[in-house]
DNA sequence: CCCCTTGTTCAAAAAAACTTGAACAATCCT
DNA sequence: AGGATTGTTCAAGTTTTTTTGAACAAGGGG
């Protein structure tokens, strides 16, 4: 509910202007998405980094908690974010980012899309289980009315998911 | 970043169990826009209405203070999510909720999406003039490459709006 | 005019979301 | 095994967002 000027103070010394700007594009970008603002540190970072980075890199450069990054770096996960790639000299592991669109898209749907979907559908179903039969048949006709709106909007949201990764997939 | 079963306690003793199911319906359908849960309680509470209702209506039957009535009709307002029915008897305003879905999603694009579009698209610009070319070759090739790749997101952003309203809008 | 009703504003309170950091687990290395 | 390094967990702390409510504006109507 914000506005897209609210401002982003730098919290590390530790980044060159341009590793700034983009960590800050994707703090925003994440926001508008309802992800937390070190996601988008994280994923900006990394997507900048010509090299994979490890938890502790993020911690220093970003000035972030071990807490957070240990966090942040689980939630892209499991939206299919990042690679861990494979560890040469020592035992820490290494991050990319994923910069292909239909995994990143594919990820947020599967993760944060569909599960309140479905939770919406199945309320849904309660609500059409709970309508009561009860009031004047006026107000029952218009009761009836909107539920059958809600399905048609859920089914349409349903549709919608699979033409969005369409889209965005390549 | 919570989950989709997060739970919803009731604060109004005066709504029948089918509007209190549709409020929490529609508390939850907002929070996944990113919206304040009295927006979802007001238009849940309107969708369900049959007949439209004035601020003091949904101050009573929500439970909500005046202020949060107030503050969530303007955004609703200016999301087109109302209409003002027009006051027979008394001289207080009447909402009626706005239900179709062209001009439910036309107006969250317009007011909650395009605003981040474009000031990404800014932040993308300058972004791109800061680009220092101080660094070793093949460093700037990548960050030159990662760039791109952000224009070219941020471009598919912009085509898919119009498609999703396509879709969406009947 | 003055009072009463309706609605808005905004500082302060409350709630929600996010981050921190210290304790803990896991694993490697000698 | 013991110590060192890496990463996770989660209660407590912080920050951000939302809601409240009292003061205020606007506009009848008597």
């Amino acid at each position: 509910m914000d506005s897209p000027t609210t401002n982003t103070q730098i919290r590390s010394q530790h980044l060159s202007l341009i590793q700034q700007q983009v960590v800050d594009f994707f703090v925003d970008g994440v926001r508008v998405l309802g992800l937390p603002r070190s996601l988008g540190e994280i994923y900006g970072l990394l997507f900048i980094s010509s090299v994979p980075l490890s938890l502790d890199d993020l911690v220093q450069k970003l000035g972030i908690s071990k807490g957070s990054a240990s966090q942040g770096l689980r939630t892209l996960k499991s939206l299919g974010a990042l690679r861990e790639a494979q560890n040469m000299k020592d035992r820490r592991t290494y991050y990319e980012p994923a910069i292909d669109l239909k995994r990143l898209v594919g990820g947020f749907i599967r993760e944060q899309i569909r599960p309140h979907l479905d939770s919406g559908k199945s309320k849904l179903q309660q609500l059409k289980e709970a309508n009561p039969l009860t009031t004047d048949p006026t107000e029952q006709a218009f009761l009836d009315e909107r539920i059958e709106r809600l399905e048609s909007w859920m089914k349409r949201g349903g549709q919608l998911l699979p033409i969005l990764q369409k889209i965005l997939g390549q």
